[in-house]
DNA sequence: GTAACCACCGTACTATAGTACGGAGTCAAG
DNA sequence: CTTGACTCCGTACTATAGTACGGTGGTTAC
């Protein structure tokens, strides 16, 4: 494949590629002596998917970087690998359990919002505070709206 | 509270705190007309905490305001701010989903390194195909995992 | 053979999210 | 009344993650 159809089957663009290239995040495909032009292997596009994937999810190129190379050489063993990569699954768990709390958040919110008249919390933090106020301070009926 | 205590207590830099004012993520705060200094209320401390905290998650700075506005003026109904927080929700599922999707294939990396010895497929994109092979086109037979 | 199209390269520009800097004012302690 | 800590402001700089630009060269289609 060439530089352009990857781009365009994985959702970027050409330059998005060659930036990848010099990250280090898509490897330097073969380029055949007589065109010079890259040309690359179906799979790359998977590896652009993911790359996008994660980083909506909050990860960075560099973080990204380490996911890909979770990868054993058929010549090294194993064990660091597998520590990398518990070490991110703990971590990727993490994310989970703050988003779930995020969900629970904005439920809590939603069923403070029952879609017409006025509530007295509404707000995204007080939701928090309701969803989460053990062990915290209780504040009352005291606001300095500005 | 002044900025620095402020800045102190949420774990971020004074100017950090400025720049969020000026984003529109941090109100501005009272200065009493003698000093002219913020004077912030200590909730200010815990929105900013949300602040990064869903920095980590993913969410841009733009989008973490729409977050935050997820709050209903006490004189409007709630029902375009139940929306937003239904739409959000939505979203934060999806990323949940995607990081239980990644988290599962960290797992299959994990089984396939068993911490010494050469395996075959031992990259986080081949444990990814391992993991996915349904509804794509298939290479080899269907192994029902998870 | 020349136009259209793609690829190559390096450089420059953009947006986001801060971080640092420099000069000036405020305030409490010594 | 000076010193030091803190604050103010605007501007400039940094890192990350691209995106665009401009010039050059190869391939194909007419």
């Amino acid at each position: 494949m060439r530089i352009s159809e990857v781009a365009k089957s994985a959702g970027v663009g050409v330059e998005t590629i060659r930036f990848y290239e010099r990250k280090g995040l898509v490897k330097q495909p073969i380029r055949p002596a007589d065109s010079g032009f890259r040309t690359y292997p179906p799979e790359v596009v998977s590896r652009i998917r993911f790359v996008r994937e994660a980083q909506e999810l909050g990860f960075s190129l560099r973080e990204i970087e380490d996911l890909l190379s979770l990868k054993a050489d058929p010549h090294t063993d194993c064990s660091s690998v597998r520590n990398r990569a518990l070490k991110k699954r703990d971590e990727v768990n993490a994310k989970i359990k703050r988003l779930k709390a995020l969900q629970r958040t904005l439920t809590t919110l939603i069923a403070a919002c029952p879609g017409k008249g006025v509530t007295s919390y509404c707000s995204i933090l007080d939701a928090l505070e309701q969803g989460n106020n053990s062990g915290q301070k209780r504040k009352s009926t005291n606001s300095s709206e500005r």
